[in-house]
DNA sequence: TGACAAGTCGTACAAATGTACAAACAATCT
DNA sequence: AGATTGTTTGTACATTTGTACGACTTGTCA
């Protein structure tokens, strides 16, 4: 069953982390993702396997055989999902307005001097527009 | 059974939608939250009042009497709520990280002077420390 | 005081989610 | 070739989640 490209059906939280973990390691085996997830309990390979699977029968990853594992990679732009993810989320927990939450990420984050120089350009950018 | 504060059952989407709204209109009953939820096809009253009930057994809520019906409020501090929330979130999409959040907000928002000042200020706050 | 409207309560149920076993399979080593 | 080892596949299953019906209950108005 092809799935159009825009019509994704959604990551559960679990799925979530290991999305990221593909995008993070750019291709990644079953058992680097497990490595990849240092858990206290650390992560039962077919849990893992379980998830991988799943998030490519929703269309977010795609695999190719080699040797005798299969190494995944992502079949979407991070961008995208990480764009409608926060729009969720920021939907539920604060009826759609990105501020509160901008505000208590400030509020509660150490930002190295560094980070505080990138974020008050992006900021500086976007008042005259 | 009791439950220590500290230990709350996680909140699903659908539940943390309505508890943001009771936290808004400080108390209300079943019928103000349908109202307060503006969708499509107007949510279920008898979802709704699901959804409060399971709020309430986690222990994020808790009732009182008026007339025959049952008036909602928060059980909760809704700061502690979010803290929660958002640090789950940030941990699953962006592996703890909140700059990278931080940044796509300030990329993605759409923020009035009034709003960049606070936040420019609230982030100058933070640089020295 | 009895009917009505608005509300709650018990319950249900399909789908999604988190977790994982066991069997089959394939690459590799001896 | 046969044993070994790492991997996939099929499958399972308890719980949570989203959604909602119908029965019972309680204020209220005529």
């Amino acid at each position: 069953m092809v799935r159009k490209k825009k019509n994704l059906p959604p990551v559960s939280p679990a799925e979530t982390e290991i999305l990221r973990l593909v995008w993070n390691l750019e291709s990644a085996t079953v058992q680097q993702i497990c490595d990849a997830l240092s858990k206290k309990p650390p992560a039962n390979y077919a849990t893992v396997q379980t998830l991988l699977r799943r998030l490519e029968n929703k269309g977010y990853l795609e695999h190719e055989v080699q040797g005798k594992a299969h190494v995944f990679k992502a079949a979407v732009k991070q961008e995208d999902v990480i764009k409608r993810t926060v729009g969720d989320f920021v939907e539920r927990l604060f009826g759609g307005d990105p501020l509160p939450l901008m505000m208590h990420l400030a509020d509660q984050s150490e930002l190295n001097p560094a980070d505080i120089k990138r974020l008050k350009k992006l900021i500086e950018k976007h008042s005259d527009s």
